[in-house]
DNA sequence: CTGGATCCAATTTGATACTG
DNA sequence: CAGTATCAAATTGGATCCAG
């Protein structure tokens, strides 16, 4: 567990780490998660996720949309009908990402518990 | 793929994982990746941090350890010395966030080609 | 229905200076 | 060394109006 038994230093360890934080921010968004599970389960609609994420404005979806498009991680689909539908849905590495991404929603699900007693723990032991 | 083929909605789907995102937030922070990944290998100083995370203030590396610490993700060790020394390093919940994190990461490592390459191709497609 | 554009409020962050 | 305090700047978010 001590660093001293690599022979990579922390800061090349970290430095490694970094460009993926840039490509994880963009995933970290606080919307684009709830986009994404949303959009695993197959093709769906701009008014439909906007009913289905939580407390997202129409602003805010649109711009996650987009930054997830631009990123390849959704497809766009326009029905030129009147009146328009569009359908976003998962491209293949966002559907890789959403695997990985269960791991980490397995993660928060086993220790939210954990994390809210610490929390309390810690504000109670503020106001001492 | 179809959501169809299961007896849960889209809206419980989501539902469920959404406590999760306010969880996933605060882990999800600009900075607080970067310094489980530093943390991870073993116990690490303040100033240690401020050098390895990138580009971090010390005002937002202050705020971040303060909330991860409060999460119980991070331990906090003060040694009485002068000058004074603390060491800040993962708890047990946090280790295992981070293996869950790697996850993350190789899918990061694997794609950043191909969504640096989707970005040039929609900037492109729209300077068109 | 699907969004783009604009204006404004709230939040976040960085720079800097100071302290035990 | 390890922070805290403060102020200004930048970013983000919501509300609203308009349009194909």
């Amino acid at each position: 567990m001590s660093q001293r038994n690599t022979g990579v230093t922390r800061e090349e360890f970290v430095e490694e780490a970094c460009p993926i934080v840039e490509v994880l921010d963009h995933v970290a968004g606080k919307w684009a998660i709830g986009i994404i599970v949303a959009a695993a389960r197959g093709p769906v609609r701009f008014t439909e996720l906007e009913r289905t994420v939580n407390g997202i404005s129409r602003r805010m979806l649109t711009l996650t949309l987009r930054k997830l498009e631009r990123d390849g991680l959704l497809h766009r689909t326009v029905y030129p009908t009147v009146p328009p539908k569009v359908e976003y849905s998962l491209t293949d590495i966002a559907r890789e990402l959403h695997e990985s991404l269960s791991s980490l929603v397995d993660w928060a699900e086993r220790h939210r518990g954990t994390i809210a007693a610490a929390r309390r723990s810690y504000d109670g032991a503020a106001a001492s």
